[in-house]
DNA sequence: TTGTGTTTTATTGCCTCC
DNA sequence: GGAGGCAATAAAACACAA
């Protein structure tokens, strides 16, 4: 028994076609292909599977078994890959075309077929899995330095808070001393400007913040904090124009891009 | 060598399409 | 109703650690 190359049959000039043993019953088993052999191929053909009472040609065989599996040969796989790049449907005149240059049934061809396009579904779902994991995994990533970020404006407002507070109760004592150091509008201003920032944080509300031309410019562009570095929709945003996407176009679009690439790359896949 | 996990080949039954 | 696709599954072949 050959366990490396394990590919006794490989050989079209010898074995055309090798399968006269495609199992019992079913509906799917021959589906016209056991009546494409007839009694004189019989005869000719070198069986793949043969049970018992077959025909089968012990010199090609050795002391192999029938009814044994036998794995195609690399050549016989290489082919059918190429072939599966190109097309991962198989019509029925690839198919005999495919069969007869690699020694194979029919049939075994489109068997290899169905479970090739069964891996590549399994692979697909990895890969699609993968990508949304990461994009998962940029966004929590993003809303972490975000909700940070938000601390620590929150914490750089409290001491901003108390300064002005002290500040207050100095310009007070000033006053009553005589010393008007800070104008009363002025130190009004400075309130009410520390209020406004604190009353935004505090609530987050967007709408009427008055911040100081030298605080920290946030994005907002309409209605967003994030700085546009860590807009997580900055890619979203772009395809929703109308608004209309629901949060949905981002995953969308970063499918459609890799199905693209995925497809012009093996010629074929059609995303439903 | 052997036990075990993985991969490959093949079957079965159901579904859809023409 | 037949042909072909797919999901689930069986079983042989293979890989590999102990």
């Amino acid at each position: 028994m050959d366990h490396q190359s394990g590919h006794l049959f490989f050989d079209p000039s010898a074995c055309h076609g090798n399968m006269l043993f495609l199992g019992s019953g079913g509906d799917s088993v021959f589906r016209g292909q056991r009546t494409m052999l007839s009694m004189e191929d019989h005869s000719k053909r070198r069986p793949f599977f043969s049970s018992p009472g077959d025909f089968y040609d012990e010199e090609y065989y050795d002391e192999q078994s029938p009814e044994k599996k036998r794995r195609l040969s690399a050549e016989q796989v290489h082919l059918l890959e190429k072939s599966f790049e190109t097309e991962n449907k198989l019509e029925p005149e690839r198919k005999t075309e495919l069969a007869k240059k690699l020694g194979l049934q029919p049939r075994q061809v489109a068997v290899w077929f169905q479970n090739r396009r069964a891996r590549w579904k399994t692979k697909q779902l990895e890969r699609d899995y993968d990508v949304l994991k990461a994009s998962y995994d940029s966004l929590r990533s993003n809303y972490d330095s975000v909700v940070k970020e938000n601390e620590k404006l929150k914490s750089e407002m409290v001491s901003l808070t108390e300064k002005v507070d002290t500040k207050e109760t100095t310009t007070e004592v000033v006053q009553i001393s005589g010393e008007n150091l800070v104008p009363p509008a002025e130190a009004a201003s400075q309130s009410v400007n520390v209020k406004a920032v604190e009353d935004r944080l505090s609530t987050g509300s967007v709408g009427s913040a008055v911040v100081d031309d030298d605080s920290p410019q946030l994005v907002d562009s309409g209605d967003s904090y994030f700085p546009a570095a860590m807009v997580p929709g900055e890619a979203m945003q772009s395809e929703e124009d109308d608004g209309s996407d629901n949060g949905q176009g981002y995953y969308t679009h970063v499918f459609a891009e890799q199905h693209e690439e995925e497809g012009e790359a093996l010629g074929w896949w059609v995303w439903s």
